[in-house]
DNA sequence: TGTTCGAGACGAACAGTGTTCTACGCGAAC
DNA sequence: GTTCGCGTAGAACACTGTTCGTCTCGAACA
């Protein structure tokens, strides 16, 4: 996507592609039109949305969400905070603009096979959170929004075509829509919390079971359920198995309100 | 819950009544041990760790997660922020008891029943988006941790039972415990964003709209199946039944693993 | 080639935040 | 009656997003 379909999208200038821009949420009242902006060349130093969303994926992944600063974006780029609402209206809209631009690194599956619905949709799934987890504690920013930028709606273009392909009605495919990238989001979100915090893998592992030791030392007459699953309940935290099995109830449920179910 | 559970939850004081203190997830080195520090009666101004949270929750409900300050609650209680950090290791601490103090309004149901565990699994999940709901956007606090305290276990133990009246295996059990609050308060999150953001009802249905539309006008060569979906999509955001179908699928993947399944 | 013009760069400043430091005052104990 | 020390609370620090106003410099025009 070049600069000119970012600016487009965002509603900034006259739309010249085919994507109209996307309805963004207002809370004032409706601005004047500003469309009749003349494009110019750049002046002094090169700065642009493309590099500043650039830098800002660069800090993102190296220092994680809360280093993710207007100041410390400029910093990238050798200058300060306020030279970048130039290019990028608020901080809001330059997380909108990570966020498509890492929602953009989704690998989709091909084209749908009904015969194997299940697992494309499965894929998507995993996609969506592998790309998340790629890029430290993003997914914390994109619950916070729904994501409506060209790359996303690629994506719900790809997962209602697996769905179709399952031979869902229109109202489950349309809510599954929803429903699936949540979990996935919620998910890596959960997953980047402890390394958020800096924990190395062995301190996660060691805090787990702390948990599970103070699970089994509970009073049993008070908790008897949660004491005497200490151990299921903390198992499975450190790699796939629990994404997976929240993965399979979702694909289990769906497919019971299909034609086969 | 009194004040004393309270610190002793929290591991500020010697274990007095039976619920030993929760692991807390700390950075730095381990601490000394806080034990012997003797209990005092308050002097001048009676503030005490209750008093702090109920202010903190007064604010949260009248104004929202974003204004619970410290500096915001001391107001509340007629003294500024840095007095609550007598009572409130910090603003983490505090948020996890306003946590606690929130999941104590859980509804759960009574007797596990085998013949209706469905309907009872689905009543605490109902309950706990409720719950969440009715304190403006405390989700999004409860998403980004993992809740341990004594309301949140007995919330945990009744899921158990009922999840265990339905003859689930352990392990389904174990991850269902994470899967099913995790979507209660996931869905509560991106609704309490609409209203974070000061929506009226109409405000938000006439956004909603826009979307519809913007979904609709997307150009079919590209985005076929967003565009012929542009009404489903956009259907049943503003009541109860986009969450009872996630409720439902989830219900139906975990039923799908059990004995009958 | 000289001038004008204005968009963009950017330092300073503002109102916030969580947290720490420090001095002060009051209630209980000896 | 004095002393002791805990809790209070104001000031301050480092940080945030954002705005204001100044200044610079490249392009367009005479």
């Amino acid at each position: 996507m070049d600069d000119d379909a970012i600016a487009e999208w965002l509603g900034h200038r006259k739309p010249a592609s085919e994507l109209p821009p996307a309805p963004r949420l207002r809370r004032g009242e409706p601005d004047s039109d500003p469309a009749d902006r003349p494009t110019r060349t750049p002046r002094r130093r090169t700065l642009s949305t493309q590099a500043i969303v650039d830098a800002a994926v660069r800090v993102l992944d190296a220092e994680g969400l809360d280093a993710l600063t207007m100041r410390r974006v400029g910093q990238e780029l050798d200058t300060g905070g306020a030279s970048l609402y130039a290019h990028v209206a608020n901080k809001e809209e330059l997380l909108e603009l990570v966020i498509d631009r890492v929602i953009g690194e989704l690998e989709l599956p091909g084209e749908p096979d009904p015969a194997r619905w299940e697992e494309q949709v499965k894929e998507v799934v995993r996609s969506t959170r592998a790309v998340l987890g790629a890029h430290r504690d993003i997914a914390r920013a994109c619950l916070a929004r729904i994501p409506l930028g060209p790359n996303a709606l690629r994506g719900s273009e790809a997962l209602i075509g697996v769905l179709r392909a399952g031979g869902l009605p229109d109202q489950v495919i349309a809510y599954a829509c929803d429903l699936l990238p949540l979990y996935a989001t919620a998910t890596a979100y959960e997953e980047s919390l402890f390394e958020t915090l800096g924990l190395e893998h062995d301190q996660l592992m060691r805090h787990i079971g702390d948990i599970r030791e103070y699970f089994a030392a509970l009073p049993v007459d008070r908790f008897p359920n949660v004491a005497s699953l200490a151990g299921p309940l903390t198992a499975g935290s450190g790699g796939d198995e629990r994404f997976e099995f929240g993965l399979d109830v979702l694909v289990r449920g769906l497919a019971s309100l299909g034609p086969g179910g």
